[in-house]
DNA sequence: TTGAAAGCGCTAACAC
DNA sequence: GTGTTAGCGCTTTCAA
């Protein structure tokens, strides 16, 4: 009961049988007589072996890990934490299904992203990258993992021209949604208060909102587009110049890339005597738990975190498990989740 | 620059010396000549050599992971959202200054919590436990790791009886604090909103008021204290009773003992056309983002999460670095961080 | 259906 | 200072 640590050959010995044996009854693989089977499987039970993840992933050549990258942010994160727990909790649902373990690794802004050096030590045996940004250093990590043929899946970041594997919400849907919403109920002079261009979520969005104001026969002038970071914030900042279009009749409606920021902005514009859903309609995306509390609630787009987690780790472990031969035919992977509004009292009259 | 598996071998050959010298070098170990470890390097970088982490670990008997393990919880978290991601990156910083990866290992509810597993199969060198909780499989599960002379750290939860090394925040310093300060400004009839006592935290905190309200020789009844599951639901459930105390007279503040309880029973109260901060003063605890989001904003205490997250990475690598012989002799670690009340317009006239 | 034995890639005595 | 060698605990041919 009370052993440092019992080794496969004391199984093998207490059993009567060599190593070889209890490996393939362990493993359940090739043919066992059942008694043998037994014999062992109570030997194993008895001395409460438990076999070295260690030295079997060492012999497997294979580290038996989910590699999660992401960027450690300070506190104003790229991510809500709502994001991060959600997408996470997908991922370390789905990988403990497969048998695999989550290896998190976090990134400081200013490292180098060294992906493929995950790989070559053997460390992960594939990974998810969450908030890839379009920069130089990423684009070059990415191809250099794409030329190692390491399995990798990006979630909510796309490259025009690449085809790596991603898992994404329909972030264009969303923003048209949101904007068809607002044209329907007769806003006609709609900002949207975007994010930085290296996410490509912050440029499908805008596109779906350029969509919908295109079909209304609504004009769209420079002004109209505003570029916040994502945070709270910037949301906040841009509530003085938003005022000054609201009061001069040069907007009506705003559209924020997240909730963050959709959030900053309420407050900021409260704070100038304007009210969401009476004086100007305000959507956000993400549809956070803050969305939820503000006064008055935040319309938002809801995006399925925790479903892109699971589809991330599924996907990509089921390339990982396939053959090594196989991996040049696997099909790349694209896929984008659809997204819903939900209308609160930041948009409309209805009170939620 | 574009082989399949650069090994350690090739190194040696190309550098013109043995693999144990290829080691030395790479390992910072034993003496070497100058000019062999320029060689040496220069080979390894040509080749663009990069170390089996598995094999060296397997060879050290190291994982070099520090586990994680949490519960996997459905949409109502324990955890705010906020608290896992912040208390995540604390620890995942910490670890990666130590060199250690973070292995991420989610608990579902009805899974027994083999926690010695985790070392008998060398996943992982050390562990943290969030979430834990007073219930007998918990205590089990933790006297094995004790007896296996694993190390690990609580978070959040001590175990009154046992030594085991926790960090936790000192949640009596909080709730005291919280009573105090609405003794002062004339509350006298203060209402805590409990969560379950299989969490330290909740017993911790319920100490703290009862001591406030003594100090200040004020009466406590059991109607006083009521048990929620700290779901933003549960606060919102209670709001019936409590606001039929409130206007009764039984009632004109509530220290909830988490900011999801008190946001919901913010909630609640204001459909019941009483508002915190003019008919009851509400505090509550974690300081979450959300806090600041309600109408009125709300007082909280503030807990230092991501502090708490390196305090008990540092402390358990610590103890992981030590000797072998040494494991038993080291001091068991018990950290009480402090915390702080932030006053927000729920609790008094000063608005935020 | 089972056993023997050759690794997996690296570390760490020990010898020179 | 550097090379030799025996493992680390398990998987997996290959024979029997």
């Amino acid at each position: 009961m009370e052993e440092g640590l019992i080794r496969r050959s004391e199984v093998a010995k207490l059993a009567g049988v060599s190593e070889a044996t209890v490996s393939r009854v362990l493993n359940g693989v090739g043919p066992i007589k059942e008694e043998t089977r037994d014999r062992v499987l109570e030997a194993a039970r008895q001395l409460n072996y438990v076999p070295s993840a260690l030295a079997q992933r060492f012999a497997r050549s294979r580290s038996g890990n989910l590699g999660v990258i992401l960027p450690l942010l300070p506190k104003v994160n790229l991510f809500s934490t709502f994001y991060f727990s959600e997408i996470l909790s997908g991922i370390g649902v789905t990988a403990k299904e497969h048998g695999y373990d989550l290896l998190l690794l976090f990134r400081k802004p200013e490292e180098p992203r060294d992906y493929a050096n995950l790989f070559k030590s053997q460390k992960v045996d594939g990974c998810i990258i969450l908030g890839a940004q379009n920069v130089p250093g990423e684009r070059a990590a990415l191809k250099e993992l794409q030329e190692g043929n390491y399995p990798f899946c990006l979630v909510n970041q796309r490259f025009d021209g690449e085809s790596y594997n991603t898992i994404d919400a329909d972030q264009r849907m969303g923003s048209h949604e949101a904007a068809r919403s607002l044209i329907r109920q007769g806003y006609r002079r709609i900002l949207f208060l975007n994010g930085p261009a290296v996410y490509s979520n912050s440029v499908d969005r805008l596109k779906g909102y350029h969509q919908a104001l295109e079909e209304a026969g609504l004009p769209i002038t420079p002004s109209m587009v505003l570029v916040g970071n994502y945070s709270r914030t910037s949301g906040y900042q841009h509530a003085e110049a938003i005022a000054g279009m609201i009061r001069g009749g040069l907007a009506d409606a705003v559209i924020a890339a997240n909730d963050r920021m959709a959030i900053g902005l309420l407050q900021g514009l409260k704070e100038r005597g304007l009210r969401a859903g009476e004086d100007v309609a305000i959507i956000g995306c993400d549809d956070s738990d803050g969305a939820k509390l503000t006064d008055p609630p935040l319309s938002s787009i809801v995006v399925p975190f925790y479903q892109i987690g699971c589809e991330a780790a599924s996907k990509l472990l089921g390339a990982v498990a396939a053959d090594p031969q196989d991996k040049k035919l696997q099909p790349v992977i694209q896929v984008k989740l659809p997204v819903r509004l939900v209308e609160r009292a930041s948009s409309s009259v209805i009170s939620t």
